[in-house]
DNA sequence: TCAGTGATTAGG
DNA sequence: CTAATCACTGAG
């Protein structure tokens, strides 16, 4: 793989463990609103993990706004929060293992709920196929950083030991 | 610290 | 139909 690559769905066909760390450093290229494109690195994610996860939507089971996270990975999976913020997703595993990635900052950009703003993403985004996507894809950038992780923010609801897992994942310099 | 904001979901 | 909940942000 060298830089500048799509990343194709094989990539994010393996487990969000994987995939969640491997994500950092790599690049969004994204047609911004006005037409121009954006690459913008990836430096803050979060994983969640299948149907025990309490702290993943799927974890209820299968829905209208979490059938996605049941496909295979390489789609994104977006949803509106608190009325006004769109989160975006890349969707990874196996089908009917529901698991994503949540993007939480890229460079200069901190905050899903920001980035989704700057990129324009919305509810259309919802199931798009990073494989053809002409208007948001991933790239890989050589780039092998060093990583820092932590809990996931704002899922306090999930109990003691799923709250705990150390599954968000960071640039150590930002 | 806290309101804003509306889709989503379970339940009657 | 109702009502609770929410993977957030910016203002004060």
């Amino acid at each position: 793989m060298f830089p500048g690559k799509r990343l194709s769905k094989e990539f994010f066909i393996r487990d969000v463990l994987e995939v969640a760390p491997e994500l950092i450093g790599k690049n969004i290229v994204i047609r911004l609103p006005g037409g121009t494109f954006g690459r913008f690195q990836v430096t803050e994610v979060e994983a969640y993990r299948g149907a025990e996860d309490n702290a993943c939507h799927a974890c209820k089971g299968r829905t209208p706004r979490t059938e996605i996270m049941f496909h295979e990975g390489g789609r994104l999976y977006v949803y509106l929060v608190y009325g006004m913020y769109w989160m975006l997703n890349v969707v990874t595993g196996e089908e009917n293992i529901p698991q994503a990635v949540l993007i939480r900052s890229v460079e200069n950009y901190s905050g899903p709920g920001r980035i989704t703003k700057l990129f324009g993403i919305d509810r259309t985004f919802y199931g798009e196929n990073l494989d053809i996507s002409e208007r948001i894809w991933f790239e890989d950038t050589g780039v092998i950083p060093v990583l820092k992780t932590g809990t996931r923010i704002g899922i306090d609801y999930a109990g003691e030991y799923w709250k705990t897992r150390p599954w968000r994942y960071y640039l150590q310099d930002t």
